[in-house]
DNA sequence: CCTACCGATCGGTAGG
DNA sequence: CCTACCGATCGGTAGG
């Protein structure tokens, strides 16, 4: 029964402590005993929230990953008619969603050793679908005629590693604003996919 | 005084031990009694050649970034007179240096944040100059008129992003080649510089 | 949510 | 290169 006395539930505090640590210093790197003293309380209190501290990690990996995927379905059911379309939302959401939950996604990225073995397969099987999803989009332009593929996949992987790439850097009182990062990386994918310029008029931004 | 009895001298085994086992759980997360299990000595044996472990990760994470740099000096010494070709080689070069060194690019990516502020420095220096050469022939092509370049920094990110995510999944006995990989990626880098067709048939391999 | 404690393991050292 | 050991810290638990 914990007293929420500054109106921010503890699990929730515990949470965003557990991203803040495990970001800054690596998972293995971080002790329970920071994580508690950062949201003031004991460790030994934690395990009133938490089960442990591989659950904690794998609470967080999951979360994100169902999050990002949940955006990219919302944005896909929005342009089912206009592949090329499509890929532009795909490419505005990916790069938000990176930059805006950078940390949490860094940790998605270099933490999935940390997991235990199921937990591991249901991260990286979401991660498989949301890969899908993208290269069904650049297999539909492509079987529109308006781009010209050379692989799906690895043009798939190009998009992805942008995100990850953008979500190691930015910072959001950066040098440069979220919205030209955005409008660059569309064009460059764009240009990558082979989407020919009259098809990107058509549904120009 | 090491006994090079099975024709490998200790410090090497030491090295690719950490490497391998860095890989593979992390830094924070591997021991130093089981590197040294896996050289086939005890744990005070490794102080006869490392002074730390934080001194084996830095000495690692040192020692691919100044191959990296010196493989890309060469390349683009080759080049010096055709920033096109000095583009393509850039990219022949930096994908199979991840892909062929995968493990050490993968720790020098992932534990950054592990490292001693002096030692830190020191790999970002590096790692800035490194893009900076990338992003100079960028420059190059685009004042010769030979490419549309949006925003040099963002095409270096995307060069540098590729080769971070193809060593996270290449695998040599794989499905995809080598070879394939990086004629795939030179073809993405090549159409998201914007070259045009004339400079890519002028120096086309 | 706290105090007090557990066994295990860590990086590193002494001395040979 | 080995044995034997150090203090520190870890994740986690008992009992309130």
């Amino acid at each position: 029964m914990p007293r929420p006395t500054n109106g921010v539930r503890t699990p929730d505090a515990i949470r965003e402590a557990a991203i803040a640590l495990f970001y800054e210093h690596g998972y293995e790197a971080t002790s329970l005993r920071e994580v508690a003293a950062k949201v003031g309380i004991r460790v030994g209190s934690l395990y009133n929230h938490i089960s442990g501290k591989d659950e904690l990690l794998s609470s967080i990996m999951i979360g994100i990953m169902d999050d990002l995927l949940a955006a990219l379905r919302g944005v896909l059911r929005e342009h089912e008619d206009d592949p090329v379309a499509a890929l532009r939302a795909c490419v505005d959401t990916h790069i938000r969603f990176h930059a805006q939950r950078a940390r949490e996604v860094f940790i998605g990225n270099s933490e999935l050793r940390a997991l235990p073995a199921k937990e591991h397969r249901r991260v990286v099987g979401k991660r498989d679908q949301y890969e899908k999803l993208i290269r069904g989009v650049i297999e539909e332009i492509s079987a529109q005629g308006k781009a010209e593929v050379v692989d799906a996949r690895l043009q798939t992987y190009a998009i992805v590693a942008m995100g990850t790439h953008v979500a190691s850097w930015y910072k959001p009182r950066g040098g440069m604003s979220l919205e030209a990062i955005v409008q660059t990386y569309t064009e460059l994918i764009l240009r990558q996919v082979g989407v020919s310029s009259a098809a990107v008029a058509s549904t120009g931004s």
